[in-house]
DNA sequence: CCCAGCATGTAACGAGTTACATGATTCG
DNA sequence: CGAATCATGTAACTCGTTACATGCTGGG
């Protein structure tokens, strides 16, 4: 049970998913390829935290809808009494900031409106998904105790931290522009 | 040549280090071990990016002080051109928040009690960091072309990130004591 | 006297990515 | 007709962490 294991148990506890549908719904907040996630759901379905059962489709492929069992319920709530790891951030373009004096203007400023645009894109589906989430469930994910609450409060966090890095790279590139 | 080997060549450009003093330089921007680091500086010192001298101290351990090579600018320059990958922010505390709806207000608040008091600690090295910075090169580091240009951005950064997730972490303790 | 810091390294393991593999449907 | 989406899996590899290993100095 690591990390990436818990993260699955959150999901299913809300909503029983296949292996597919959780990559998407985690996406937003942990980063993690199918090929890491089928295996783990297996070792954790054999080891009881979770079962499934395997749902015919006509259209499409069958799939293993997983939902969690009672010793996956205690394990979660558990671990949410433990301690947090500390947050890993690891952004290439921190590491080539540090080096953007043997650069041109020019490279430099590639830089940062590529991220700018890549900010705004992901600032962008943090507010489209937070508006769906308020149609979904009218007014209540302000209460804690809402099985969207968290959700909630994690898409205006990533609203909020886009902004924050969207006034930072504009910033920059006004500072590389004053030189000009 | 992976990313943390240009982070590397990027702070051995601005001052030739030992392997020691690379990790500790380089905490702050990106978390890496000295375990991860000592392979890779000889591996680099091989393959012609660096080269380094043994210099003998008598108080404490010898150290092999790290210098950048022709090679290794070019290789450095290089990447700076290049697209730069996506960040990626790994953050238990996402996944926790996600299922706060399943704990007591009690649980759910000292996570983000321990998450504020971590961003207060943070706050204050990249405060403190900047104002050694400024005196280090009275203000200078507004320049781009000073070799202190990118840590003065970068550090920056840090300082308005952190309080942003601190108002976040305050934020979401007045919603959970509002139902109390 | 023990712990923290300086200084370097290796070994084993766990986490995460890329690539391989298959196969149906739908949309442009 | 080809690309994208749904759906599941394995294999090989790289990246990152933890633990093992050594040794000296200065401060509480």
């Amino acid at each position: 049970m690591n990390t990436l294991a818990y993260g699955l148990l959150g999901l299913v506890a809300r909503t029983p998913s296949s292996g597919y549908d959780l990559m998407l719904q985690l996406q937003p907040f942990w980063q993690a390829k199918h090929s890491q996630i089928y295996p783990l759901l297996a070792k954790m379905e054999q080891e009881g935290y979770l079962e499934f059962t395997r749902v015919p489709q006509t259209d499409r492929p069958d799939k293993k809808v997983y939902s969690i069992t009672e010793k996956g319920r205690t394990a979660l709530r558990e671990w949410l009494t433990q301690s947090t790891s500390e947050p890993v951030l690891r952004d290439e373009l921190f590491l080539k900031t540090y080096c953007l004096w043997l650069t041109d203007r020019n490279t430099a400023r590639k830089l940062f409106e590529e991220r700018e645009a890549h900010c705004l894109e992901q600032l962008n589906m943090y507010e489209t998904f937070l508006e769906e989430l308020k149609l979904a469930c009218d007014g209540t994910p302000q209460d804690h105790g809402s099985p969207y609450f968290g959700e909630y409060i994690l898409l205006s966090r990533g609203v909020s931290s886009m902004r924050e890095e969207l006034n930072w790279c504009r910033w920059v590139m006004e500072l590389l522009d004053q030189q000009a």
